[in-house]
DNA sequence: AGATAATGGTTATTTTAAAACACATAAATT
DNA sequence: AATTTATGTGTTTTAAAATAACCATTATCT
């Protein structure tokens, strides 16, 4: 990430616990395939300790690492299924009929005066 | 990422690709819940500029970026899912009976001399 | 059509993530 | 138990990620 901003410094809980269970997840998948960390960051083209970094669910880590390490497992697809807007039935709910291409800040009473 | 490597100069065609479809799953839900960029960026505490960079698929942004948005919308739980060993089959089936803790390189015939 | 506001693009600056190397620790194999 | 090797930890270096500020463009609303 580079920089320090709100969010590397201190991510929401559920955040931070959301990509530790994604590492711990790459990690599993690895040690199946008996692949070691070098062996796998040879395959994506990085540094070992990022890969090790990756599967800690360090924050900083770019998606690229991760999305890199789904595709050697043959998993990049899954990656494309998040958020998946015919899936999102809570968007498509408070989406209105037209699709807008930008959003628009909803006009408050205390805007006008 | 920082410090030029291979990945980030030129990730495998299927990860780009898996990138730029999440990032669009993640703008078509942004619009949907009527958000700006820059409303979103508040919330998960970055830049405007890299809410829009993660819209785009931009592979050295950091996965934090990405689990924040999702976890503005509720769908922080999709992240665990992905590559959930459970799910697995082919990792199972692969899996020796011990679940080892670390990988262990296959000798091989030339190895050895 | 005109006004407003969101988004895109550029440049300059700051800060740090990742690389690279070495050494320590611990797990797996023989 | 001994050996081998994967993984952990630390430091230094440096390329680039993120910020900030500004202007251009374009979508949306009245």
């Amino acid at each position: 990430m580079t920089r320090r901003n709100a969010l590397s410094l201190a991510p929401p809980y559920i955040v931070e616990r959301s990509l530790v269970t994604l590492g711990a997840n790459l990690r599993t998948a690895r040690l199946r395939r008996n692949l070691t960390l070098q062996e796998m960051a040879e395959k994506i083209g990085v540094d070992r300790h990022v890969v090790s970094d990756a599967e800690k669910g360090k924050p900083s880590t770019s998606i690229a690492v991760y999305a890199a390490m789904l595709w050697v497992f043959g998993m990049a697809g899954q990656l494309s299924q998040v958020a998946d807007p015919e899936s999102d039935e809570e968007g498509k709910a408070l989406e209105s009929a037209r699709a807008p291409k930008r959003a628009r800040r909803e006009r408050t009473l205390d805007d006008n005066f």
